[in-house]
DNA sequence: TAACTTTAGTTAATTAATTAAGTAAGTCGA
DNA sequence: TCGACTTACTTAATTAATTAACTAAAGTTA
């Protein structure tokens, strides 16, 4: 439901709108529950059945979903089952690091196609990634019917799809999505990859169940994904869930920010390799601690104990000002979970309003490292999805262009 | 535009829906602007012209809006203006303290038309609070067509109207809503104080421009309230906004609540209380810190310097966690701003990122006190305007029930 | 096996949006 | 002062939702 909570909300509906909401909402069950028949959709939507007859037969007729047989009968005239097209079209979905790129193609059911690697010697110039990412959509184009490019990259990400500003890719003010876009001409949808990590984890994993939660990555940094009424939430130019320097402690550590006692100084890999430093260990690599951690070393799990008890404090915070259903536990330090959850669940749970703790569950992320290209693909697909029907043409796998998911 | 953000989304929409969000959006309209011609509701809403026509004639009917005359004419016919019948029925607001109670009465264009204050010796039950609004409401029924009551509590307040529990009014679990709304037959909408600050904050004051912003109260405690997309986030059990006892500093001083370091126990009147101790100030009032300060005494400069210094450390944990468009600062505490708020900007725009900062407004609540009465009237306004039309009943000022409001 | 019940899906009439074309009532320039 | 233009508002036809009544095709029971 529709919120008024200003005077300024002004949201009308068309029948045009009207027609569209209503076409989405069948989509979004087909996409839930697969084939389907007319009645149940009436069920699932709320809509009546003469509706949803009037907008299968629609769907029907532009070959985004098809007629996939009958169901059982349960006491009356067999179901005719509608599914969605999963050929209909598939998505390119990019994540962008450091030294690599991966470029992969997904189905409209966000199944993987196909997976590629491009490594970098040196962190590549924005132009650099452009012209590897149209490569590989116009190779995917001879092939299928390439509707949308997901790209996930760390940083502030404008809506506009412009890269504001990324530390790790030392990128500023990069346009990305716009010379993608022109060149392509299918829609380049960006967003900061923990975005990206939490909207795979929101759709198909650990958050699918909650209407707010947090998504935090522990990794090289810190960062959340803030989902807030079944929607992500990016704040106002994108930087929502930037948490890696929040300060926990003024008196705590450097950060490598330039500030003391940040989350990101206090839990994250950066925390880590400091840590092994003073404690002398002489492999400094991330794999070694954990593996140490592994075989009962003291001095690695006081560390990661550390790690947990301070990323805590720094979720404890979180959940106080935000009081979500839940907070799904992600990013690559996962493999070392079970050395700081406790520690972790023990400084949330103790030291948040008990009542609010009572109802908070604390869950560690299900889809692994293949979130974050998944993400980057349900960005496409979603966006796909809330079109308009206009514009979508019945070709199946033999389209060239890939204009046909544009407006 | 709604967001499909996961498959679960499944906003369909009536003709009815149609019709009642249409509706809001011309209510809206005039609400925001008070009289306006059937072109320019139009053109602010982007209803077509005939639509417009046809609702206003429904609305007509109600009484709830009125035609008041013709405006100057700009080269053309004159336009036949409509406003909202500010008379069609009026709401209470209701504030509740730990020493006494606020109830008020106010037009349906939020404009106060009386108050009263109740004294208790002595912290109240919540019976004898209910058994006072009761009395209140109905005394003001007498004279007035009273069309729902809201009502602004400190604590964690559920969707359902329960205090869960308030450790200012040490009320656990007390239902007011449902037994008040039983006994008085109008809607009675509770909600956290802060929750209600912010509401009139955002409607009326400093607020009324941004999508995105946060209202942090600072006086006996620390709140916030959290707007997102224009809408109040009140977190899976009302507990959004709970920062007072985020932990800033673990290693801080002591705060009531037993941790250490608690935003609350670093900025808010206990923790001035605390340093006035320390300094060994006679008085404890505040009133008394903050007159020192204005004449100039160092050290109260310096303990609202550093509570300026702890607050701004708090917001920009908020800001880097949220990334909004402003902070509107509010709260009892205001009265000293001039004595903090340059600390607090300090901390605030040079520890968040560069560009998140460079976007953020910082600024000062414009409707004082009186925005915890206003925000608690707001909420059956609100409630109200987005009622279907069903149920209103075109009666001014002569209803003696108040069912009117009601579906 | 015929009659009844249940479930699936379609058709007809009403409502409320749209666009498009109309009427109403003013200003303005020659 | 008369016609041309503007602006405000209404009316008519189309679209897409609703409800209600229908047909279709199964299962269940007497």
């Amino acid at each position: 439901m529709v919120d008024l909570t200003g005077p300024n909300d002004l949201a009308t509906v068309s029948r045009e709108l009207m027609r569209n909401l209503n076409t989405r909402a069948i989509t979004s069950v087909l996409f839930n529950r697969g084939k389907t028949s007319r009645a149940e959709l009436a069920r699932q939507t709320g809509l009546t059945q003469a509706t949803v007859s009037n907008i299968t037969a629609k769907l029907l007729e532009s070959s985004l979903v098809e007629e996939v047989g009958e169901g059982q009968s349960t006491g009356g005239r067999k179901p005719t089952l509608i599914d969605i097209n999963r050929n209909y079209g598939q998505v390119v979905g990019v994540k962008i690091e450091k030294n690599f790129v991966l470029t992969s193609l997904f189905d409209l059911r966000v199944n993987l196609i196909d997976r590629r690697e491009t490594h970098f010697e040196e962190v590549p110039s924005s132009g650099e990634v452009i012209k590897l990412i149209e490569n590989e959509v116009t190779n995917y184009e001879s092939e299928y019917n390439v509707i949308g490019v997901g790209i996930g990259a760390s940083g502030l990400i404008s809506d506009s799809g412009e890269i504001i500003y990324s530390p790790i890719l030392n990128w500023e003010r990069s346009k990305l999505g716009k010379p993608l876009e022109e060149e392509l001409s299918v829609p380049v949808l960006i967003d900061n990859d923990v975005n990206a990590f939490t909207l795979a984890e929101g759709w198909f994993g650990a958050g699918k169940n909650y209407r707010d939660f947090l998504c935090v990555t522990v990794g090289e940094g810190v960062g959340a994904g803030i989902v807030i009424n079944g929607s992500l939430y990016r704040g106002s130019i994108g930087g929502a869930g930037e948490i890696g320097h929040t300060t926990l402690n003024p008196d705590g550590p450097m950060c490598r920010c330039g500030e003391r006692g940040c989350l990101e100084a206090l839990a994250s890999d950066y925390f880590l390799v400091n840590e092994m430093n003073k404690r002398g260990f002489g492999d400094k690599r991330i794999s070694t601690l954990v593996a140490e951690a592994k075989e009962g070393n003291k001095f690695a799990r006081d560390i990661f104990n550390r790690m947990g008890h301070n990323l805590g404090l720094g979720i404890k915070n979180l959940v106080n000002t935000l009081n979500p259903e839940a907070v799904v536990l992600g990013g690559e330090r996962l493999d070392a979970a079970e050395f700081f959850i406790s520690s972790m669940e023990e400084e949330i749970l103790n030291h948040s309003f008990p009542q609010e703790a009572r109802r908070l569950e604390i869950v560690t992320a299900e889809l692994g490292k293949k979130a974050w290209l998944l993400g980057a693909a349900i960005l496409p697909v979603r966006n796909f999805f809330s079109l308009p029907l206009t514009g979508r043409k019945g070709k199946t796998r033999t389209a060239r262009t890939g204009k046909e998911g544009l407006v």
